[in-house]
DNA sequence: TCTGGGGTCCTAGGACCC
DNA sequence: TCTGGGGTCCTAGGACCC
Protein backbone atom coordinates (compact mmCIF):
# COMPACT_ATOMS: atom_id res chain seq x y z
CA UNK A 1 0.00 0.00 0.00
CA UNK A 2 1.44 3.62 -1.10
CA UNK A 3 1.26 6.66 1.36
CA UNK A 4 -1.19 7.95 -0.90
CA UNK A 5 -3.63 4.86 -0.47
CA UNK A 6 -3.81 5.33 3.67
CA UNK A 7 -6.82 5.92 4.50
CA UNK A 8 -6.60 9.77 6.46
CA UNK A 9 -10.30 10.31 6.59
CA UNK A 10 -10.13 10.99 10.40
CA UNK A 11 -6.42 12.95 10.64
CA UNK A 12 -8.16 15.75 10.88
CA UNK A 13 -6.44 18.12 12.96
CA UNK A 14 -3.76 19.86 11.03
CA UNK A 15 -0.33 21.51 12.24
CA UNK A 16 0.77 24.10 10.32
CA UNK A 17 4.03 25.37 10.71
CA UNK A 18 6.16 27.86 8.62
CA UNK A 19 9.62 26.47 7.32
CA UNK A 20 12.44 28.79 8.81
CA UNK A 21 9.94 31.75 8.94
CA UNK A 22 11.66 34.36 9.81
CA UNK A 23 15.13 34.07 7.43
CA UNK A 24 12.44 33.59 4.25
CA UNK A 25 10.42 36.43 5.00
CA UNK A 26 13.92 38.33 5.02
CA UNK A 27 15.01 36.30 1.75
CA UNK A 28 11.80 37.97 0.05
CA UNK A 29 13.66 41.06 -0.38
CA UNK A 30 16.98 39.53 -0.66
CA UNK A 31 17.56 37.00 -3.54
CA UNK A 32 21.05 37.74 -3.74
CA UNK A 33 21.22 35.08 -0.15
CA UNK A 34 19.09 32.96 -1.78
CA UNK A 35 20.31 28.94 -1.50
CA UNK A 36 23.24 29.98 1.06
CA UNK A 37 23.35 29.77 4.98
CA UNK A 38 21.83 32.78 6.48
CA UNK A 39 20.63 33.78 10.12
CA UNK A 40 18.46 36.20 11.26
CA UNK A 41 20.11 37.92 14.44
CA UNK A 42 22.18 40.52 15.11
CA UNK A 43 26.20 40.71 14.49
CA UNK A 44 28.09 41.29 17.27
CA UNK A 45 27.00 42.18 21.21
CA UNK A 46 24.48 39.43 22.67
CA UNK A 47 21.98 38.46 20.09
CA UNK A 48 21.00 34.90 19.47
CA UNK A 49 19.78 33.36 16.00
CA UNK A 50 16.17 33.83 15.69
CA UNK A 51 16.15 31.80 12.28
CA UNK A 52 18.29 30.05 10.20
CA UNK A 53 18.12 28.83 6.71
CA UNK A 54 18.10 25.37 5.70
CA UNK A 55 21.78 26.03 4.15
CA UNK A 56 22.97 27.14 7.84
CA UNK A 57 21.40 24.40 9.51
CA UNK A 58 23.88 22.24 7.47
CA UNK A 59 26.35 23.53 9.53
CA UNK A 60 25.34 22.71 13.15
CA UNK A 61 23.45 26.52 13.30
CA UNK A 62 20.44 26.38 15.33
CA UNK A 63 17.86 29.08 16.64
CA UNK A 64 18.64 30.46 20.48
CA UNK A 65 22.42 29.69 19.28
CA UNK A 66 24.64 33.09 19.95
CA UNK A 67 25.15 34.50 16.66
CA UNK A 68 29.13 34.55 17.85
CA UNK A 69 28.81 30.92 17.90
CA UNK A 70 26.83 30.83 14.62
CA UNK A 71 29.67 32.44 13.14
CA UNK A 72 32.44 30.54 14.10
CA UNK A 73 30.45 27.42 12.93
CA UNK A 74 29.63 29.04 9.77
CA UNK A 75 32.11 32.06 8.78
CA UNK A 76 30.38 32.50 5.69
CA UNK A 77 26.62 32.85 6.98
CA UNK A 78 24.93 36.30 6.38
CA UNK A 79 23.42 37.75 8.98
CA UNK A 80 20.27 39.31 8.40
CA UNK A 81 18.89 41.64 10.77
CA UNK A 82 15.48 41.18 11.90
CA UNK A 83 12.85 43.03 11.54
CA UNK A 84 9.51 41.71 13.05
CA UNK A 85 6.86 44.41 11.52
CA UNK A 86 6.81 42.12 8.12
CA UNK A 87 6.61 39.27 10.52
CA UNK A 88 3.72 40.21 11.47
CA UNK A 89 2.10 40.92 8.39
CA UNK A 90 3.00 37.63 6.85
CA UNK A 91 2.16 35.79 9.63
CA UNK A 92 -1.51 37.42 9.66
CA UNK A 93 -1.41 36.63 5.84
CA UNK A 94 -1.23 33.12 6.15
CA UNK A 95 -3.40 33.09 9.62
CA UNK A 96 -6.09 34.24 7.15
CA UNK A 97 -5.67 31.64 4.37
CA UNK A 98 -5.89 28.73 7.44
CA UNK A 99 -8.97 30.98 8.56
CA UNK A 100 -10.42 30.16 4.92
CA UNK A 101 -10.24 27.06 5.06
CA UNK A 102 -11.95 26.48 8.90
CA UNK A 103 -12.95 28.96 11.54
CA UNK A 104 -11.30 26.35 14.20
CA UNK A 105 -7.91 27.93 13.80
CA UNK A 106 -5.44 27.56 17.02
CA UNK A 107 -2.45 29.88 16.32
CA UNK A 108 0.24 28.45 18.75
CA UNK A 109 3.13 31.07 17.70
CA UNK A 110 3.86 33.79 15.16
CA UNK A 111 4.10 31.12 12.76
CA UNK A 112 2.12 28.11 13.08
CA UNK A 113 -1.36 27.14 14.23
CA UNK A 114 -3.49 24.06 14.77
CA UNK A 115 -6.82 23.63 12.30
CA UNK A 116 -9.06 21.28 12.96
CA UNK A 117 -10.47 20.61 9.33
CA UNK A 118 -13.01 18.10 10.03
CA UNK A 119 -15.98 19.82 9.39
CA UNK A 120 -14.36 21.06 5.98
CA UNK A 121 -13.98 17.85 4.56
CA UNK A 122 -17.34 17.71 2.71
CA UNK A 123 -16.44 20.95 1.17
CA UNK A 124 -12.94 20.71 0.61
CA UNK A 125 -12.13 16.85 0.71
CA UNK A 126 -9.80 14.68 2.79
CA UNK A 127 -7.05 16.07 5.50
CA UNK A 128 -4.75 15.28 2.73
CA UNK A 129 -6.20 16.83 0.28
CA UNK A 130 -7.34 20.32 2.48
CA UNK A 131 -3.50 20.47 3.84
CA UNK A 132 -2.19 20.02 -0.14
CA UNK A 133 -4.40 23.14 -0.85
CA UNK A 134 -3.32 25.27 2.21
CA UNK A 135 0.46 24.45 0.95
CA UNK A 136 -0.41 25.68 -2.18
CA UNK A 137 -1.92 28.73 -1.11
CA UNK A 138 0.55 29.88 1.52
CA UNK A 139 3.15 29.63 -1.42
CA UNK A 140 1.04 31.27 -4.38
CA UNK A 141 0.29 33.99 -2.03
CA UNK A 142 3.35 34.79 0.23
CA UNK A 143 6.18 33.06 -1.48
CA UNK A 144 7.13 31.27 1.71
CA UNK A 145 7.00 27.49 1.94
CA UNK A 146 5.35 25.73 4.85
CA UNK A 147 4.98 22.11 6.69
CA UNK A 148 1.92 20.58 7.25
CA UNK A 149 1.10 17.40 9.71
CA UNK A 150 -1.93 15.64 9.99
CA UNK A 151 -3.60 13.50 12.77
CA UNK A 152 -5.78 12.19 15.21
CA UNK A 153 -4.36 14.72 18.13
CA UNK A 154 -2.60 18.38 18.45
CA UNK A 155 0.39 16.71 19.44
CA UNK A 156 0.50 13.71 16.88
CA UNK A 157 -0.24 16.79 14.30
CA UNK A 158 3.10 18.56 15.51
CA UNK A 159 4.60 15.65 15.79
CA UNK A 160 4.10 15.39 11.74
CA UNK A 161 4.67 18.53 11.12
CA UNK A 162 8.10 18.68 12.64
CA UNK A 163 8.69 15.15 10.64
CA UNK A 164 7.98 16.80 7.53
CA UNK A 165 10.34 19.56 7.28
CA UNK A 166 11.01 21.87 5.23
CA UNK A 167 8.22 22.04 2.52
CA UNK A 168 6.35 18.71 3.40
CA UNK A 169 3.43 17.10 4.54
CA UNK A 170 2.61 14.16 6.58
CA UNK A 171 -0.15 12.46 7.08
CA UNK A 172 -0.51 10.07 10.46
CA UNK A 173 -3.56 8.18 10.56
CA UNK A 174 -4.78 7.59 14.22
CA UNK A 175 -4.74 4.12 14.11
CA UNK A 176 -1.14 4.20 13.33
CA UNK A 177 -0.39 6.35 16.06
CA UNK A 178 1.07 4.46 18.25
CA UNK A 179 3.50 2.44 16.19
CA UNK A 180 4.95 4.95 15.14
CA UNK A 181 5.58 6.96 18.43
CA UNK A 182 6.98 3.79 20.18
CA UNK A 183 10.61 4.07 18.77
CA UNK A 184 10.93 7.65 19.11
CA UNK A 185 13.44 9.36 21.90
CA UNK A 186 11.43 10.63 24.87
CA UNK A 187 12.75 13.89 23.68
CA UNK A 188 10.22 13.77 20.98
CA UNK A 189 7.46 13.90 23.57
CA UNK A 190 5.74 17.70 23.92
CA UNK A 191 7.16 19.07 27.19
CA UNK A 192 10.35 16.94 27.24
CA UNK A 193 13.31 18.94 26.99
CA UNK A 194 16.98 18.13 27.74
CA UNK A 195 16.34 18.34 31.86
CA UNK A 196 13.55 15.85 31.70
CA UNK A 197 14.94 14.20 29.40
CA UNK A 198 18.43 13.40 31.02
CA UNK A 199 15.98 12.49 34.58
CA UNK A 200 14.06 10.34 32.58
CA UNK A 201 17.08 8.62 31.16
CA UNK A 202 18.90 8.22 34.09
CA UNK A 203 15.79 6.34 35.20
CA UNK A 204 16.48 3.90 31.83
CA UNK A 205 13.38 5.20 29.99
CA UNK A 206 15.11 6.09 26.41
CA UNK A 207 12.34 5.57 24.31
CA UNK A 208 8.83 6.62 24.20
CA UNK A 209 7.94 2.93 24.50
CA UNK A 210 10.31 2.38 27.42
CA UNK A 211 8.39 5.09 28.67
CA UNK A 212 4.96 4.02 28.07
CA UNK A 213 5.88 0.58 29.53
CA UNK A 214 7.17 2.00 32.45
CA UNK A 215 5.60 1.92 35.90
CA UNK A 216 3.74 5.28 36.90
CA UNK A 217 5.38 5.72 40.09
CA UNK A 218 8.23 5.78 38.69
CA UNK A 219 7.67 8.30 36.01
CA UNK A 220 6.12 10.22 38.72
CA UNK A 221 8.95 10.00 41.03
CA UNK A 222 11.29 11.24 37.45
CA UNK A 223 9.32 13.73 36.65
CA UNK A 224 6.41 14.79 39.13
CA UNK A 225 2.85 14.51 39.17
CA UNK A 226 1.42 16.06 36.72
CA UNK A 227 4.34 15.68 33.73
CA UNK A 228 3.90 11.93 34.57
CA UNK A 229 -0.43 12.20 33.66
CA UNK A 230 0.95 14.34 30.43
CA UNK A 231 3.92 12.08 29.31
CA UNK A 232 2.40 8.49 29.86
CA UNK A 233 -1.00 9.94 28.07
CA UNK A 234 0.69 11.50 25.45
CA UNK A 235 3.30 7.98 24.85
CA UNK A 236 0.13 6.42 24.53
CA UNK A 237 -1.26 8.56 21.80
CA UNK A 238 -3.98 10.43 24.09
CA UNK A 239 -3.67 14.37 24.22
CA UNK A 240 -7.10 15.26 24.96
CA UNK A 241 -7.00 18.66 23.84
CA UNK A 242 -9.87 20.79 21.87
CA UNK A 243 -8.69 23.81 19.29
CA UNK A 244 -9.08 27.18 21.10
CA UNK A 245 -9.61 29.64 19.30
CA UNK A 246 -9.53 32.48 21.71
CA UNK A 247 -7.01 32.51 24.25
CA UNK A 248 -6.69 35.51 27.18
CA UNK A 249 -3.15 36.67 28.61
CA UNK A 250 -2.10 35.66 31.67
CA UNK A 251 0.75 37.70 31.96
CA UNK A 252 2.28 40.85 30.15
CA UNK A 253 6.07 41.60 30.38
CA UNK A 254 9.00 43.43 29.10
CA UNK A 255 12.38 43.08 29.55
CA UNK A 256 15.56 43.84 27.99
CA UNK A 257 19.47 42.31 28.24
CA UNK A 258 21.82 45.45 27.73
CA UNK A 259 24.34 45.51 25.31
CA UNK A 260 26.98 45.75 28.43
CA UNK A 261 26.29 44.77 32.00
CA UNK A 262 25.31 48.00 33.87
CA UNK A 263 26.62 48.86 37.25
CA UNK A 264 24.82 52.42 37.38
CA UNK A 265 21.16 52.49 39.34
CA UNK A 266 19.91 55.31 37.18
CA UNK A 267 20.15 53.62 34.01
CA UNK A 268 18.30 51.39 35.67
CA UNK A 269 15.78 53.01 36.94
CA UNK A 270 15.53 54.49 33.25
CA UNK A 271 15.04 51.07 31.85
CA UNK A 272 12.89 50.19 34.09
CA UNK A 273 10.84 53.26 34.04
CA UNK A 274 10.70 52.49 29.71
CA UNK A 275 9.68 48.77 30.39
CA UNK A 276 6.93 49.71 32.54
CA UNK A 277 5.57 51.92 30.29
CA UNK A 278 5.45 49.49 27.60
CA UNK A 279 3.87 46.99 29.81
CA UNK A 280 0.94 49.63 30.94
CA UNK A 281 0.64 50.44 27.46
CA UNK A 282 0.18 46.67 26.40
CA UNK A 283 -2.51 46.57 29.50
CA UNK A 284 -4.96 49.46 28.49
CA UNK A 285 -4.62 48.41 24.74
CA UNK A 286 -5.96 44.89 26.19
CA UNK A 287 -8.21 46.55 28.25
CA UNK A 288 -6.68 44.81 31.44
CA UNK A 289 -5.02 45.24 34.75
CA UNK A 290 -2.14 43.32 37.12
CA UNK A 291 -2.52 42.72 40.13
CA UNK A 292 0.82 41.27 40.72
CA UNK A 293 4.20 43.06 39.72
CA UNK A 294 7.23 40.93 39.01
CA UNK A 295 10.87 42.01 38.82
CA UNK A 296 13.32 40.17 37.21
CA UNK A 297 16.88 40.76 37.57
CA UNK A 298 20.16 38.82 35.43
CA UNK A 299 23.29 39.28 36.77
CA UNK A 300 26.47 39.29 34.92
CA UNK A 301 26.87 35.60 35.96
CA UNK A 302 23.70 34.73 34.31
CA UNK A 303 22.16 34.07 37.72
CA UNK A 304 18.50 34.86 37.74
CA UNK A 305 16.27 36.32 40.88
CA UNK A 306 12.91 37.08 40.32
CA UNK A 307 10.75 38.68 42.94
CA UNK A 308 6.94 39.92 43.03
CA UNK A 309 5.05 41.93 44.64
CA UNK A 310 0.96 41.63 44.94
CA UNK A 311 -1.12 45.28 45.10
CA UNK A 312 -4.06 45.85 47.06
CA UNK A 313 -5.43 47.45 44.13
CA UNK A 314 -4.41 46.29 40.34
CA UNK A 315 -3.27 48.83 37.85
CA UNK A 316 -2.34 49.71 34.45
CA UNK A 317 -0.56 52.68 34.61
CA UNK A 318 3.03 52.35 33.75
CA UNK A 319 3.94 54.96 36.83
CA UNK A 320 2.83 52.79 39.03
CA UNK A 321 4.14 49.19 37.87
CA UNK A 322 7.25 51.66 37.76
CA UNK A 323 7.31 52.11 41.19
CA UNK A 324 6.15 49.16 42.86
CA UNK A 325 9.09 47.66 40.80
CA UNK A 326 11.96 49.83 41.65
CA UNK A 327 10.57 49.70 45.28
CA UNK A 328 10.84 45.33 44.75
CA UNK A 329 14.55 46.31 43.29
CA UNK A 330 15.69 48.30 45.97
CA UNK A 331 14.42 45.80 48.40
CA UNK A 332 16.41 42.95 46.67
CA UNK A 333 19.25 45.52 47.98
CA UNK A 334 21.80 44.23 44.87
CA UNK A 335 25.90 45.68 45.40
CA UNK A 336 25.96 46.73 41.85
CA UNK A 337 29.71 47.15 42.03
CA UNK A 338 30.12 43.25 43.05
CA UNK A 339 27.48 42.50 40.86
CA UNK A 340 26.78 44.27 37.71
CA UNK A 341 23.23 43.93 35.89
CA UNK A 342 22.91 42.22 32.48
CA UNK A 343 18.95 42.04 32.37
CA UNK A 344 16.52 43.84 33.90
CA UNK A 345 12.32 42.69 33.53
CA UNK A 346 9.74 43.18 34.95
CA UNK A 347 5.90 41.71 34.47
CA UNK A 348 2.27 42.35 34.97
CA UNK A 349 0.38 39.21 36.81
CA UNK A 350 -3.17 37.99 37.72
CA UNK A 351 -4.77 40.11 34.87
CA UNK A 352 -7.95 41.25 34.84
CA UNK A 353 -10.54 42.86 33.06
CA UNK A 354 -9.83 46.93 33.73
CA UNK A 355 -13.63 47.05 34.35
CA UNK A 356 -16.29 49.68 33.66
CA UNK A 357 -14.04 52.77 34.82
CA UNK A 358 -14.08 55.63 31.77
CA UNK A 359 -10.34 55.80 30.34
CA UNK A 360 -8.80 58.26 31.90
CA UNK A 361 -8.42 62.08 29.94
CA UNK A 362 -5.63 62.09 30.99
CA UNK A 363 -2.93 59.50 30.53
CA UNK A 364 0.12 59.67 32.96
CA UNK A 365 1.69 56.55 31.40
CA UNK A 366 1.75 58.61 28.19
CA UNK A 367 3.41 61.67 29.73
CA UNK A 368 6.14 59.48 31.19
CA UNK A 369 6.78 57.69 27.77
CA UNK A 370 7.10 61.33 26.10
CA UNK A 371 9.18 62.66 28.98
CA UNK A 372 11.49 59.59 28.33
CA UNK A 373 11.32 60.25 24.74
CA UNK A 374 12.96 63.97 25.34
CA UNK A 375 15.24 63.17 27.43
CA UNK A 376 16.56 60.66 25.39
CA UNK A 377 16.92 62.49 22.57
CA UNK A 378 18.48 65.36 24.44
CA UNK A 379 21.33 62.60 25.83
CA UNK A 380 21.82 61.05 22.33
CA UNK A 381 22.93 64.82 21.76
CA UNK A 382 24.43 66.24 24.62
CA UNK A 383 24.99 63.39 26.24
CA UNK A 384 23.57 61.95 29.34
CA UNK A 385 25.34 64.26 32.13
CA UNK A 386 23.09 67.18 30.38
CA UNK A 387 20.02 66.68 31.90
CA UNK A 388 19.47 65.52 35.34
CA UNK A 389 16.51 63.50 36.68
CA UNK A 390 14.68 66.48 37.91
CA UNK A 391 13.77 68.08 34.73
CA UNK A 392 11.17 65.21 33.78
CA UNK A 393 7.68 66.63 33.20
CA UNK A 394 5.11 66.43 35.67
CA UNK A 395 1.54 66.76 36.60
CA UNK A 396 0.75 69.54 37.75
CA UNK A 397 -0.57 70.22 41.17
CA UNK A 398 -3.93 72.00 39.82
CA UNK A 399 -4.24 70.11 36.78
CA UNK A 400 -7.40 68.87 37.32
CA UNK A 401 -8.53 72.67 37.67
CA UNK A 402 -6.03 73.69 34.58
CA UNK A 403 -7.55 70.82 32.39
CA UNK A 404 -11.38 71.91 33.05
CA UNK A 405 -10.34 75.20 31.84
CA UNK A 406 -8.53 74.25 29.17
CA UNK A 407 -5.02 74.85 30.18
CA UNK A 408 -1.75 72.71 30.19
CA UNK A 409 -1.87 70.17 33.00
CA UNK A 410 1.45 69.80 32.90
CA UNK A 411 4.39 71.10 34.05
CA UNK A 412 8.43 71.12 33.97
CA UNK A 413 9.54 69.99 37.21
CA UNK A 414 12.63 72.14 38.59
C1' DT B 1 30.39 28.58 23.27
C1' DC B 2 28.55 32.26 26.51
C1' DT B 3 23.82 32.33 26.42
C1' DG B 4 17.00 37.12 23.39
C1' DG B 5 12.39 38.07 24.44
C1' DG B 6 7.79 36.64 24.59
C1' DG B 7 5.21 33.59 27.21
C1' DT B 8 2.96 29.04 30.00
C1' DC B 9 2.88 25.63 33.47
C1' DC B 10 4.47 23.20 37.61
C1' DT B 11 6.47 22.58 42.28
C1' DA B 12 7.26 23.53 46.92
C1' DG B 13 7.06 25.96 51.21
C1' DG B 14 4.84 29.12 54.30
C1' DA B 15 0.85 31.86 55.87
C1' DC B 16 -3.63 31.70 57.01
C1' DC B 17 -8.30 29.92 57.70
C1' DC B 18 -11.75 26.56 59.03
C1' DT C 1 2.77 20.05 77.11
C1' DC C 2 1.49 19.01 71.49
C1' DT C 3 -1.48 18.38 67.61
C1' DG C 4 -5.00 16.74 61.94
C1' DG C 5 -6.25 17.85 57.45
C1' DG C 6 -7.96 20.43 53.58
C1' DG C 7 -8.08 24.59 50.88
C1' DT C 8 -6.40 28.92 49.09
C1' DC C 9 -3.19 32.50 48.37
C1' DC C 10 1.43 34.17 47.80
C1' DT C 11 6.21 33.82 46.42
C1' DA C 12 10.57 31.98 44.12
C1' DG C 13 12.53 29.20 40.96
C1' DG C 14 12.85 26.17 37.10
C1' DA C 15 11.58 23.66 32.81
C1' DC C 16 9.80 24.28 28.56
C1' DC C 17 8.06 26.21 24.05
C1' DC C 18 8.61 29.30 19.87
Amino acid sequence: MTTADVDDSDATILHVDMDAFFASVELLDRPDARGKPAIVGHAGGRGVVTSATYEARRFGVRSAMPVSQALRLCPTAIILPPHYEKYTEYSARVMQIFHEVTPLVEPLSIDEAFLDVAGARRLLGSPRRIAELIRARVHDETGLTCSVGAAGTKFMAKLASGHAKPDGMLVIPPAETVGYLRPLPVGALWGVGASTQASLERMGMRTVADLADAPFSVLQRAVGDAAAHRLRDLAHGHDPRQIVTATREKSIGHENTFAVDVDDPDTLRRELLRLSGRVGERLRTHGMVGRTIALKIRYSDFRTISRSRTLAEPTNVGRRLFEEAWDVFESVGIDLRATPIRLIGVRAEQLADAGGDAPALWDPDEEWREAERTLDAVSARFGRGAIGPASLVRRSPDADEAERDGRNPRWLSD
